[in-house]
DNA sequence: ACGGCTCTGTCAGCTAGCCGACAAATCGGG
DNA sequence: CCCGATTTGTCGGCTAGCTGACAGAGCCGT
């Protein structure tokens, strides 16, 4: 359809699942694909909304989390490229689990739900490869309920930012992560105040450098070391 | 092959995932399996094992869970009769993520690994199929995970225990659940001592009644009330 | 019917991490 | 350049839930 989704080719490419796609699902994707700007801030879809389809970060952030019933917030996860979400509700058709809205302004690329069941009702076989994105993140999930309930704060913040750093397995490890300590704490369900206390922590021992915003890894051995 | 597992058939048709599925597929599925009785304790599989397909529970009950690298458990769930697990190595083809021994002595259908690939490479429309089992997990991973962060003990056990009596949503209600509370404690990631302290404050209630080894529901609405 | 095992019930400290509060630093917009 | 919003840094008091310990109760094999 439009072919701007193909400007994003090569920065997709980097992520693991889909350059472990077969080529023909990456064309298909791709050109099902159209190109959806959001502003910081702003709304992707809500907890209890229909499925709409499978989305890409491309350029930008986004906060996947949910606002409990007393207005507490979790956080699940913070993405940026390239990272595909939402494909739960392609296979069972149920709402949205989580709130998804971005952190930054940002790219990302959307495959709307019924061109993507064409696809599927025309090649089957691939749902496995969606099935693929699912088992990681079940994966992931089973490893977070895991640390939450054996591990103290410390070595668990230390995880989580290696994992971040990595972007949860897709794309190249970056140096620097933008996020508030806030949101750090309110992903591994630790107050601010003692997110805070184990980050000093870590930069007096010269493992990370902590400025207004952003956290800095500069000993990654030691911080691997420090998660255990 | 072996016709043994038809015998199980009525019992898997109670269960929501199975009788959702088309007939052929649930033919094809007893077809492929064999049954598998396990003595009480007996290991199924380890976390890290290679993949071998997947399981159905027909009778007894299955412990899933990890122990971490200090020794400590952690205990996922406890599964009953009509429950498939397993399905994760099965799209990934990656090491098993927990351990999975017998609760007591138990019988297990088994869809072994080669003859599911097989069948799938033939039916590949039912990739979805068995994907809706990851997405049932997958949304019970994230529910749990939220529910951790956010909520006291008391609420979260009240949560598990409708839960767990209800089979994790396969088979009907059950009012009495035969688990020890230290095994209820693993679960919930709380200690023994606290598990005790609130299944006492329900049963002061009403809600509960207490035995040997075993959690009996009384009021369901008011358990319900007490989850929030 | 006895002895060992598992499970429950209940103490009394202890402590990790919470909460509220507030000052200081940083950033962005007009 | 100033103002308000956001974020960081750091108190001290509080408390939910942990740890360890031990008695009693139910169950099972011999």
């Amino acid at each position: 359809m439009s072919a701007a989704a193909y400007a994003y080719q090569a920065r997709l490419r980097q992520g693991h699942w889909f350059s472990g796609l077969p080529t023909a699902l990456q064309e298909a994707l791709l050109t099902a694909a159209q190109v959806q700007p959001l502003a910081a801030g702003q709304v992707l879809f809500r907890r209890g909304d229909k499925p709409c389809g499978l989305y890409a970060v491309v350029a930008g952030g986004m906060r996947i989390g949910a606002v409990s019933a007393t207005g507490k917030e979790a956080l699940l996860t913070l993405v940026e490229a390239p990272y595909w979400f939402g494909e739960i509700s392609l296979f069972d058709g149920q709402p949205r689990t989580h709130d998804a809205f971005a952190e930054s302004a940002s790219t990302l690329l959307w495959v709307p739900q019924a061109r993507l069941l064409t696809l599927l009702e025309q090649q089957p076989q691939h749902w496995r490869d969606f099935a693929l994105l699912m088992s990681q993140k079940l994966r992931l999930a089973f490893i977070a309920l895991e640390e939450m309930s054996l591990l103290p704060a410390a070595p668990r913040l230390a995880r989580r930012l290696l994992l971040m750093a990595e972007n949860y397995g897709e794309g190249e490890p970056r140096r620097v992560l933008h996020l508030p300590q806030e949101q750090l704490a309110l992903m591994l369900a630790i107050s601010r105040q003692t997110t805070n206390q184990i980050l000093k922590e870590l930069e007096g021992q010269g493992i990370l450098r902590l400025t207004y915003g952003e956290i800095e890894i500069l000993d990654w051995p030691r911080l691997r070391q420090a998660a255990q």
